[in-house]
DNA sequence: AACGTTTGTAACAATTTTGTAGCAAACCTG
DNA sequence: CAGGTTTGCTACAAAATTGTTACAAACGTT
């Protein structure tokens, strides 16, 4: 699966690199910006999601976050974090929205908490993408297809199936009988020669990459890139 | 369509640009006042809605909603806010014609929610907007419906849903099950083959766009516009 | 209850996928 | 290298999936 990219924007450095450190940790991508002037100077179209500092030196999180929306039609979901107002506490409680709302301080334990719920719920649960590369190649598993020199390169459902079980076990070799049992599970009997004239469609469908669906004889296929 | 403006009085003016910059993402149009006392200086016949603090300075939203009322006869609809949630506020709140009633703490959500509901009931006519734009092709999560060489097209729920699934996470690819379980949810089992003909009616009221609806024999439905 | 609208089902046609058979090519073993 | 075995390939047929239509049931409104 495809690592969410996150874009953290707030003045306070130490604050930023341990944010950073503990999303990594997570399985995060993160960028840092230490002010408003310099996040707008990236391309914030990179990024699933944006953890803005509300209070930042002369353009503040909110403004930033205006600036996005309205001026690049961005819909981008975004994450705000706000010094605790002691004041009015009534800050801490929001917590669903479109967006998000943390005060400092704040728990690592529920940035990333907040983190997570925000993009499944803006991406949607079935929006996280998931794709193999190998070699150049994608296998997109969510829209069952390939992707080769930019071309999208569509399988049949037992086409993908097969390709799937080789490339998600590299270099294992799977019998004629493991690949149909695999595939066909609960499916009438057929001949173990199905498997072959698959194979040999989903190597014409490759390409060029066709030849990582090897063979050997006795044994039957798999899939390697030596 | 015209935007509804809203005019939020409150005194904490972190809360203000939170609901602002929410509000303005759903479409509204917002100002803010951060004080009763200041919003009577405003023309208060401009917004189709108030959002009122309760609890602020000098003047509590109370007496500034009773003022709005009495003196300048306005019956424009307003949403109160506020910190404690006793019985007694809310009888006053609602006695002097409180359209709505959100305590905090509270979420942006609810708040949108609220919004929504109470320009649908008080005007009918407005509503923050919500349009997806592919290809020419606008998508009004709102209206329920599409907008297609300036003519709208009206899609029934189940219509729309599906389509909304497809849109939302484009390129994607759904099966029937998937689709009749998010558009199903709680509802008796119905055949799969049902998602086809709702499929064939999409398409036929999208007209040339009808074509991005695609199938994978296998797989099931799913939208892009390659 | 009567009406229009939405939604589901069944049946058939059209399309795509999948399996089989047969032959050619490649592989293995002695 | 000769023979049997395994694999690659192609065309065709069978099976499965999808498109489409007409009709019926369910729903909502007046």
């Amino acid at each position: 699966m495809k690592k969410a990219r996150i874009l953290i924007v707030d003045d306070e450095e130490d604050l930023c690199e341990i944010l950073k450190f503990n999303l990594e940790g997570e399985g995060f991508e993160v960028d840092e910006a230490y002010s408003a002037e310099d996040a707008i100077t990236k391309r914030l179209d990179k990024y699933d999601l944006l953890l803005l500092d509300v209070m930042m030196g002369k353009m503040s999180g909110f403004k930033l976050a205006e600036k996005i929306r309205k001026e690049r039609g961005s819909t981008i979901p975004i994450i705000f974090l706000t010094a605790k107002d002691t004041k009015n506490d009534t800050l801490t409680g929001f917590s669903i929205g479109a967006d998000d709302y943390i005060s400092k301080p704040f728990s690592i334990k529920e940035v990333v908490a907040r983190v997570n719920a925000v993009l499944n719920r803006t991406t949607g649960k079935y929006a996280g993408e998931q794709i193999i590369n190998v070699e150049g190649m994608e296998f997109d598993l969510n829209k069952k297809k390939l992707i080769i020199d930019n071309k999208s390169i569509y399988l049949t459902r037992k086409e993908f199936e097969i390709l799937q079980l080789l490339i998600e076990n590299q270099g294992r070799i799977f019998s004629r009988e493991e690949v149909l049992n695999y595939v066909c599970k609960y499916e009438t009997v057929v001949t173990t020669r199905t498997v072959d004239v698959n194979i040999a469609r989903i190597r014409k469908k490759m390409g060029k990459y066709g030849k990582f669906v090897r063979s050997r004889t006795g044994y039957g296929y798999y899939f390697d890139i030596q």
